[in-house]
DNA sequence: TTTCCATATCGCCATATAGCAATATAGATA
DNA sequence: TATCTATATTGCTATATGGCGATATGGAAA
């Protein structure tokens, strides 16, 4: 079995991972870059309130119709979103509970940014 | 301490997060494209292991110096590697703890995600 | 000083991607 | 059937980005 007992969930400081195969660099640089796009982290921060379809994404999104439909296939792609259809409608929901945790860390790290920004200038 | 009771790694439910505001969406776009590159996070990887100087990013980068460089730039301006410079070499080091978080999220995703396609397949 | 080493920067090319307008498709309704 | 609605797709343009070779710069050593 090539598994080496590696990682334990250390909070803050180096957990001595491992140096990660190319392959896994290569999907986790994916999963990233699904984030990196502000509409399509607007459309992940609406449907964290719940489901939607594609019209009210449109609405929340502030960009085309043709430019969501292409941002959610994307997030689709990258397994962050699911999506059934319904009558007419395309009913969005995200299928990725990671990206709460996700969102969170990005937030705390920038409140934390900050807070040290305005302590230099004291 | 700066730890609110707020959220407590629910692991599948809607924390109902307030909608943020553009600004914020730019920044932690910012963030997560950072990390949207297989080397910048071969990068990050190595630099986990401890502190490195640029010869030893390069010869673990499998690309250009130039690239490696222009790379590093890319993460300092992100505030997640900080350098300094000691005789010829400018050594690196991790300088945002989150990083560690971050990747074990997506690593762990990664892990379920292949199971599943794993267990589709029974 | 000159020379060498480590790193940063520049110019170029190729590719990727976001946005937009127009069109196509799926599915409901008349 | 025809038609309307919601969504997906296509074609295009402009911009951003990664990789490369060449060059410039900072700093130590001869």
């Amino acid at each position: 079995m090539p598994k080496k007992s590696q990682s334990k969930h250390s909070r803050t400081a180096p957990p001595a991972e491992k140096t990660l195969p190319d392959a896994a660099l290569a999907m986790i640089a994916e999963r990233f870059r699904a984030l990196s796009e502000p509409v399509r982290l607007r459309l992940l921060n609406t449907l964290m309130a719940g489901e939607r379809n594609v019209t009210q994404l449109v609405d929340a999104a502030g960009t085309g119709q043709a430019n969501v439909s292409k941002h959610l296939s994307i997030l689709k792609q990258a397994g962050m979103i699911a999506t059934r259809r319904e009558g007419l409608s395309t009913i969005c929901a995200i299928a990725d509970p990671s990206i709460y945790q996700l969102c969170e860390i990005m937030c705390a790290r920038l409140k934390t940014e900050h807070a040290e920004r305005g302590k230099a200038l004291e």
